[in-house]
DNA sequence: GCGAAAGCATAGCGATGCTATGTATTGTGT
DNA sequence: ACACAATACATAGCATCGCTATGCTTTCGC
């Protein structure tokens, strides 16, 4: 039943039909009490929704296939997470949108965790110098990722904007040490294994 | 009376109290129909609220002074963006979280305007490579002020993290064709010229 | 000084989240 | 199997939200 509500509840932050206690429990056959069994209010459901949110984000970074190129999966996982912010705006925009800010550091810190690891092997791999901070180099990789997705979300840049983050993720590994070459090889190649809902303009806007 | 409505709800924002269509009035000794005939109702008003904040934004922004290094400049430009959305992180949030999506994408480009300018005077400089769009690097280092503003605005991260802007502008510039250790002394320059509300950790948390 | 129009106050509407209370439904001990 | 306790849910009503209908006051045109 919870997980039903919370499923509801993404679905019509999905197809963008205002989420309220009362509109939500329609058509379950549920009551508004329910709602407060399982998460204590709208606030607790929120914060569900947000753990929700990180819980998909953190199970879509963690289909990318690794390969022997960590530069290649850093940037295959900002395409994930390009890719996923754009397939549920609503939903990625209640992650960081709520005023509610219980636990979230410790979920964001799950989700960082791939990018830290992939730091790490491109550290270890020669890719980046030793002096780089593998929790830094990954904080400022989620930063881009966040700074676009943002700005798409919300609206005032285009779809197509998502494409800054090549440039953008090349010129940062290049500073950690990277050879431009390679790493714009790299950079490319990962963000083509998840580019396709990324370049289309919108590849389905009304959800079905 | 417009001025006096829109004040009082940014003041409000600040301190955290909740900003309601009764609230707001009472203790204006104006009545509820004032924002009706002032903004048309609570949308207008968040709506005025997000202007508002594009127009202190961009006063903030102009106030720069530009100096003969375009390069500096840009990275002032970006200190100041950040010193602008930890002042006032609330409205900030306003500025980007709302539905209401409308004229902003005027607003933000207006705002943008001094970022490309900079740009473009970097380029007119020799310091960038000539092949380098002032739109796309300006929106770029858009996108990174605004992922680490909101990153912190919104709570994951902590106040400190606005200090990764430097290595993330200078990986920005280098990539754009500026001289490592010249871009490095230059964004770190301009990034002192405001960086003072930035290094401290809650400068002044309570609005007084 | 009179009619028109705009600015503002009052009262009430539907809808919101939430709580108090009542009713099943489940689990447990003997 | 039956009585009792605890949990899960339905119903009804509360305060508050944004909004609108209506009436009063001020201001402007002439």
């Amino acid at each position: 039943m919870r997980a039903q509500l919370l499923d509801r509840a993404a679905h019509m932050l999905r197809t963008r039909q205002p989420v309220t206690l009362r509109t939500l429990v329609a058509g379950t056959g549920v009551s508004t009490m329910a709602v407060y069994t399982y998460f204590g209010g709208m606030d607790g459901l929120w914060q569900a929704l947000r753990q929700e949110g990180f819980t998909r984000l953190a199970a879509k970074l963690a289909a990318v296939a690794m390969t022997r190129d960590p530069v290649r999966d850093l940037a295959a996982l900002g395409a994930a997470y390009l890719s996923n912010a754009l397939e549920s705006p609503d939903l990625y925009r209640v992650m960081f949108d709520a005023d509610v800010e219980l636990e979230d550091a410790a979920a964001a810190d799950e989700t960082l965790h791939c990018l830290v690891d992939a730091v790490e092997r491109a550290r270890t791999a020669g890719r980046f110098r030793d002096d780089v901070d593998p929790l830094e180099l990954a904080t400022q990789s989620w930063a881009i990722g966040h700074g676009l997705a943002s700005l798409v979300a919300t609206g005032p840049l285009p779809h197509q904007a998502l494409g800054h983050a090549v440039p953008m993720l090349t010129a940062l590994f290049i500073a950690a040490g990277d050879e431009p070459g390679i790493c714009r090889r790299s950079v490319e190649s990962g963000w083509g294994s998840a580019a396709i809902f990324l370049n289309r303009k919108g590849h389905e806007k009304g959800g079905g």
